[in-house]
RNA sequence: GGGCCGUUAGCUCAGUAGGUAGAGCACCGGAUUUUUAAUCCGGGGGUCGCAGGUUCGAUUCCUGCACGGCCCA
């Protein structure tokens, strides 16, 4: 990494060392750059913070931008203005060089250095707001160049892997992750107004479950055993149900060891939600609103919002269709008395390649193929077939299919949700044949082992439970327009390269 | 997993119908007291992603690999 533009930052950062400066240990500031910005008065004394952007000399004077949080001020340095001896630390006697302080500026203030300036404010010929420099605390230096001050960063893997420079040179992206924290923050305020407390949950676990998917494995040295990453909360959570909580939810990471690409990312961030006493029409009401709040939230009081070129509209109440019937219109056939093969005929058919394929596999795969990835405005999909479901309760009038929901918006699966299952004998026979499944489709996203303990909870009796689970990611992908699941995770995780040590 | 595309200076990008490369920003030296991508003069900087092959000669053509992007499954 050793580059000519490092070197010359190092040694200037020895020669500065050479010359008295030390870096300190904090730096009192009177306003915050955002704060000052926005409240800009003529004649004040300010000490300000933060991260040095461009520089315009002029010989007797020099003008910089000094980025804050999510707004960037102009500064200056001024012969005859600012003190010569500005530059906290700096012996002028050994330096000998010019006493210009707008010359020692722009000899050793570089582009990304991070500095503290107290000074006047005061607003330059054109209007400006500027702070007129009359001491400068250098705080760190870059030893790095900033990236180029017109386009930034374009480079899509330059963007994931060096996220923090990214972030230098782009406030938007800033204000993106701002928004991102006004989500989840939002999103809490949203259970919590309905009674709901957050609970934390095991991420290792000796026995994964409460979804379909493979999980990342590790091994604990004190407990001697293997662990799993947890894939859901959801079969924890139903323990703290058993134990008398009545509304509680959780916000965190799952994580799942498959493919990435623009909508899946192996650690993902989701909600989940229930509610003792309530069934999934319950659900359905509260994720409704919900829904509509994030949009509008996020565009500042809309209930549309764009999306991959789609305009979607987040109006309640959303569209329900029924998944059995929806796909039946589609195939011409009804899914659930069709024997298997017809199901895996009408796949080839169709070109569509399903990697070990269970009935669930096929049911899931043919509905996002007919239905699902046509969807655009918010749509409940409800009631999916048994085989789909392990955990959620059969409908209360209706055969083959049990009560649940998952919500589209523009063919992605935002939500799920069902009446959970409460009863223990129906759930142990149901995880076991997900588990004698596993053996014969050789399927290794179904669990290898049923969560006893989880039975054994169930077996001191659950209440009646509506339960909600949320894309977080996803759905401030979709309201905030970002089509790759990267663009909302702050610090994405990518393949390493080869060392780049310097 | 398959297909297509990309990888050239720190960054953003040109370019070479095969003769080892350019610009802008950034950097270094100089000029400049009101700029907003300041400007002007001068300068340094490259294993052209990696490894093979073809060739007198490869950054350029071919093959493989790595990393990334998009699409399909």
């Amino acid at each position: 990494m050793a580059s000519s533009e490092y070197e010359v930052r190092l040694k200037k950062l020895q020669t500065l060392k050479e010359l008295g400066v030390r870096y300190p240990y904090r730096y009192e500031t009177t306003h915050t750059i955002d704060g000052l910005k926005e409240n800009f008065k003529e004649g004040e004394r300010v000490r300000i913070a933060g991260r040095v952007l461009t520089k315009r000399p002029f010989g007797k004077l020099i003008f910089s931008h000094l980025r804050g949080e999510f707004a960037d001020i102009q500064i200056m340095v001024q012969k005859g203005k600012t003190p010569e001896d500005f530059f906290v630390g700096l012996n002028l006697e050994k330096y000998g060089g010019s006493r210009n302080p707008a010359k020692i500026y722009e000899k050793f203030v570089d582009i990304g250095d991070v500095i503290g300036v107290e000074g006047e404010t005061v607003r330059t010929k054109t209007g400006e707001p500027t702070v007129l420099v009359e001491r400068l605390t250098l705080l760190v230096k870059s030893l790095h160049p900033l990236p180029e001050k017109w386009h930034g960063i374009q480079d899509p893997e330059l963007k994931y892997r060096r996220r923090y420079v990214y972030l230098i040179s782009n406030l938007e992206a800033r204000k993106h992750f701002y928004r991102r924290f006004l989500f989840l923050r939002e999103t809490r305020r949203f259970f919590e107004e309905r009674g709901f407390i957050e609970l934390e949950t095991p991420i290792l676990q000796p026995i994964y479950g409460g979804a379909t998917a493979r999980p990342f494995k590790t091994y604990s040295n004190a407990l001697e055993t293997d662990l799993y990453l947890r894939i859901a909360t959801e079969l924890s959570l139903k323990k703290l149900l058993v134990g008398g909580f009545s509304r509680i939810y959780e916000i965190g990471k799952n994580f799942r060891n498959e493919g990435i690409d623009s909508t899946h990312y192996p650690e993902f961030t989701a909600l989940e939600a229930y509610a003792a006493y309530w069934d999934y029409g319950d659900v359905m009401e509260l994720t409704e609103e919900y829904f509509n709040t994030m949009v509008r939230l996020l565009t500042g009081g809309e209930e549309e919002f764009e999306y991959a070129g789609k305009r979607i509209n987040a109006r309640r109440p959303f569209k329900r269709i029924r998944f059995v019937e929806s796909l039946n219109e589609k195939v011409g056939f009804d899914v659930l008395k069709a024997p298997y093969e017809k199901l895996l005929a009408v796949a080839e058919r169709e070109g569509i390649k399903v990697k070990n394929p269970t009935r669930a596999k096929l049911y899931d795969k043919l509905f996002d193929h007919f239905v699902g990835d046509h969807i655009t405005d918010p749509t409940f999909v409800m009631d999916h077939p048994i085989e789909l479901s392990p955990l959620a309760r059969r409908h209360r009038e209706e055969e083959g299919v049990v009560e649940r929901f998952e919500l589209f918006v523009a063919g992605m699966e935002v939500a799920n949700a069902f009446s959970e299952l409460n009863d223990p004998i129906d759930q142990k026979e149901r995880l076991l044949k997900e588990v004698e499944l596993r053996k014969v489709a050789k399927d290794e996203e179904l669990p290898e082992d049923v969560d006893w303990d989880f039975i054994t909870a169930l077996e001191y009796g659950m209440p009646p439970t509506g339960g909600l689970g949320l894309g977080l990611d996803r759905i401030f992908m979709l309201i905030t327009n970002s089509e790759n699941i990267r663009d909302v995770i702050p610090l994405p995780t990518l393949r390493p390269k080869e060392d780049q040590s310097s």
